[in-house]
DNA sequence: TTCGTTACGGTTGAA
DNA sequence: TCTTCAACCGTAACG
């Protein structure tokens, strides 16, 4: 249980094993890092190991994201229906043919290339579960009414991905990040995203979120004033709070910000939960587990404002804006490590090296 | 002192 | 429904 609120780590930050840090904190490591600050005072500053800011700006600097990469599931079939109708076609043409024959013609041909063609106990298993029955077309041939399932998997109420699938390799594998520039047309649902998120976010893109919640009137706000909030909410407070694809409010994700903002007011409805006290207040961190503090950070309000001395945001047009956080809903969407999970028979057994 | 790298224990979700 | 696997996470430690 005592899980559900985190641990603290060296420098005194709250942490979730296995979870990324909440949204808005990469999203400061990568502010304070463009305002030149170095990245060991970043870590200080928000108490995250230099391990990790480091990791976030490096993924930061390759890929414009700084989401963290998806988690869990499993790489993208390579036994695609076209490679399946090739495979096919090579068995119905040479009922003898092996399966090292096939997949030699599949690179040969230029079907597959050598980073996903299946392997022969692959081709083995399609020629026996698949075209055993050759009269049998696949439900996927080309010209069947059935079409496959849609790559793109909810990902969870609101931890939704990028779509490697949908969008080309990328370096990271199948669940890696996007690179930088991708947009993916919203698919906001008021309960779940599709996998295919853009993590291209930049910042800018990111920060439109706080102003159209606020010009909604939908969230309190609170300047100088330091949330608390239980660390269960970590996780729910930064998915939501950048939950969708690019809640830009200038150009290119102007988009899908609408459907954003929907998602957004629909959640608002419900309990809001805020984040952050000032990094000035982190010299009295708390040390009590149930109840934590977390920085409170400043976020630019979309186009009009600019970064401020000394990390705020400051209005181009005028006064200097409070360094209030990002405040969003979390909802019935509360994340707890390990959040009652049954334990697994992996878990107890040693990690493989 | 700073920072890149990596082992580790952890979570996650598709198959 | 449960298990397996392979991706990811952040921390801590090392160099």
């Amino acid at each position: 249980m005592e899980q559900a609120f985190g641990e603290v780590n060296q420098l005194g930050g709250v942490f979730v094993n296995g979870r990324p840090l909440p949204n808005p904190i990469r999203l400061r490591i990568v502010e304070l890092a463009q305002l030149g600050i170095r990245p060991c005072d970043i870590s200080r500053q928000l108490r995250v190991s230099h391990g990790c800011v480091s990791k976030i700006l490096a993924r930061y600097n390759e890929t414009g994201s700084i989401l963290p990469g998806a988690i869990g599931g499993s790489k993208p079939r390579v036994t695609t229906p076209t490679v399946v109708k090739h495979i096919r076609d090579y068995k119905q043409r040479d009922p003898g043919i092996f399966a090292w024959e096939i997949r030699d013609r599949l690179l040969a041909e230029a079907v597959c290339d050598k980073y996903n063609v299946p392997s022969v106990s692959s081709i083995s298993r399609i020629l026996r579960n698949k075209i055993g029955g050759l009269s049998q077309p696949s439900q996927y041939e080309a010209g069947s009414s059935v079409k496959p399932p849609a790559p793109v998997v909810s990902y969870g109420a609101l931890y939704a991905y990028p779509n490697p699938l949908a969008h080309g390799p990328t370096t990271k594998g199948h669940n890696g990040v996007m690179p930088p520039g991708m947009a993916l047309p919203a698919m906001a649902g008021s309960h779940g995203f599709p996998r295919s998120w853009p993590s291209s976010y930049t910042v800018s893109d990111i920060l439109g979120f706080r102003t159209a919640v606020e010009q909604q009137g939908l969230l309190p706000m609170a300047d100088g004033a330091a949330y608390t909030a239980k660390v269960e909410e970590w996780g729910a407070m930064g998915r939501a709070a950048f939950a969708g694809p690019a809640q830009s409010v200038n150009g290119i994700g102007k988009v899908t910000a609408e459907a954003e903002l929907k998602f957004s007011q629909a959640h608002s409805a419900l309990p809001a939960v805020s984040s952050f006290v000032s990094a000035s207040s982190l010299g009295s961190y708390p040390g009590a587990p149930s109840q934590v503090q977390y920085v409170q950070y400043g976020a630019p309000t979309g186009p009009g404002f600019i970064a401020g001395p000394g990390g705020g945001w400051q209005a181009q047009h005028g006064g200097r804006l409070s360094p209030h956080g990002v405040t969003i809903s979390s909802g019935d969407l509360h994340f707890k490590a390990m959040a009652g999970r049954t334990p697994r028979v992996s878990d107890m057994l040693p990690r493989k090296s």
